[in-house]
DNA sequence: TTGTACGCGTTATCAA
DNA sequence: TTGATAACGCGTACAA
């Protein structure tokens, strides 16, 4: 903070009290119209600019949101970010943005120095790395609102947003079942959240086909690149008879790490190995092979998570809810469709 | 805010003065083992978290930094974004995200709102519509550190971290010449910083070339892939005679949206027009003709910006700096290479 | 080692 | 319509 002018110094130039000038520049209804003016003037004349951490000391709201992100420059994160920053700019909040890295230590970090901030509410999306949900509950039982979008916890009684990541995956499933497929492997991420509701539901798919699941050809990937193309290199290890002859994948980002291993073993997507992703990135629809995916509206679930969250901020009695938003197959060229 | 302990509470609990409270709480030698011990413990017990708004009110400082974004979701800015996140985070730093939508009117009341939260800084990249830089000029002169990164304003005399512009612009488009093309298109960005720079730096190439500048060739797309897809379709109504044969754009988007609209045409990239963008978007390497474009060290920019801006929060003196960074000419195929 | 008084910039409250 | 006072939570400066 550099050397600001304040209210008392404003008032200090006009001969008038502190608590006057506040009046004026508020607004309020009982200053006389000359002096308004006065004030005005002086105020503008002066550069003051209002001091929100004075005001937010005794208000006790700093109109600011913590957001608490598992890897900011992931496509879906930035596009949810830039719904949640729409949102929040319509109703005077402000963002204070943390990641977490997919770091459980790192996400603890950032929810305690949120709290240190005093912002009116957070959003967070679970790290991947997270087992132990005390540092949310502990804020949860504090009071603070908070509200989960993506990758949320079941178990945590507040708010969430996300989509029908099962049924999202059972049906791209059965996509790729319809194509005639026999063996399907999925890359799945963690077992929490959108990583187990996924696995779920390629499960699911296939037992109801009455397939048999062949743990080879399920693998954690997280939720990566990198994950996937590790992942694929453990598909391509197995005896070739074993190969998949397609895959689903809990992202985008692990779809295209995995095709670049299938197209390093000199593998053709969709023809050796037919491949379907999760987001739908702006990266999926210009691949040399158009990406088949599960369309997830990132802006949206920003915009909802931080609509909930504000309303929860404003009213106290805001009813926990589950918002599931809708996922849409978008077929394109990877699942064999052309 | 919710009700949150404070020191005095602990004090009262313990029958200690707020002030061994607070002393306790900061590691000051001048607190008795024993009572320290006692209080450390209460504090946990109660569920104590510092209040930063009261310390930030006396300190005068935040320890947050203000950032400026053109258009958060743009892949370029989310990358930088995790750059500066990442020094800050070190730091110590908070981040506020804030959009200005490429929008001249934002831009400004973002600035308007980092003061009154009274950020320790700002990094900024200029909106594309931005050109008056009156708030700009304000908040220097308040004595609040500013850094620009990207899109910088030349005229401002304080820290600006970007990239060779104009020598990438120009490298790019002498390799174009290379190819032998005969009339080559520019799709710049607006006439500040960036999209002047990299216009310069296309119109030097062709005049060591003793190649005559044709303005129908030079068309303002912004930085969108939208605006590249109507700057292309402007090149491709201009009779056929006149086409270009290849293009470089100001960017990987407004490439992409060229590129759209010159498939639109049953045209091929690069047969019958080659294109070069500028950044090395993610999906630069993806494209069914992969991308040659200028490497920018997105990352990098970012956490260079942060790092000066601490620097220079942290010491007054520290000098106003241009730093240049380095791009790096990425060779794909859609400039006619293979 | 511990405690008291005061101020950071603002607003709510009550009095004039 | 205006002003004086106190309070928000904390830390500095000084006193005990």
């Amino acid at each position: 903070m550099s050397s600001d002018v304040t209210l008392k110094q404003i008032a200090e130039a006009l001969g008038v009290s502190a608590m006057t000038v506040s009046r004026a520049l508020n607004n309020r209804s009982n200053v006389e119209e000359s002096t308004r003016k006065r004030i005005l003037a002086k105020a503008e004349e002066m550069g003051y600019t209002p001091n929100h951490v004075a005001k937010s000391l005794v208000s006790r709201k700093t109109f600011t949101i913590g957001v608490v992100i598992p890897e900011i420059s992931h496509v879906f994160f930035a596009e949810v970010i830039s719904g949640i920053e729409e949102v929040a700019y319509q109703m005077d909040y402000q963002l204070i943005l943390t990641n977490s890295a997919e770091n459980y230590e790192r996400e603890k970090k950032a929810i305690q120095t949120l709290r240190s901030k005093r912002v009116d509410g957070i959003l967070v999306s679970c790290s991947e790395t997270t087992r132990n949900f005390d540092h949310f509950q502990e804020v949860i039982n504090s009071g603070l609102p908070v509200v989960f979008f993506d990758r949320c916890i079941d178990e945590l009684d507040v708010s969430k947003v996300s989509v029908n990541d099962k049924t999202g995956a059972k049906e791209m499933t059965l996509h790729m079942i319809g194509h005639g497929y026999d063996r399907i492997a999925c890359l799945h991420g963690p077992d929490i959240s959108i990583g187990k509701e996924r696995l779920d539901g390629y499960k699911e798919a296939l037992l109801e086909n009455n397939i048999s699941i062949d743990d080879n050809l399920i693998i954690e990937s997280g939720f990566l690149e990198k994950g996937g193309y590790n992942a694929m290199d453990q598909l391509l290890n197995l005896p070739k008879i074993k190969w998949p002859r397609a895959v689903v994948t809990v992202n985008d980002p692990v779809a295209i790490g995995a095709i670049e291993r299938i197209e390093e073993e000199g593998l053709m997507v969709p023809d050796d190995i037919a491949i379907a992703g999760f987001s739908d990135d702006i990266r999926a629809s210009l691949l040399k092979c158009p990406l088949t995916t599960v369309k997830q509206p990132s802006i949206e679930i920003g915009k909802r998570a931080a609509e909930k969250l504000i309303n929860t901020i404003k009213d106290s009695n805001e009813p926990a809810e589950d918002i599931e938003l809708e996922t849409e197959l978008q077929i394109r060229n990877s699942c064999g469709c052309s």
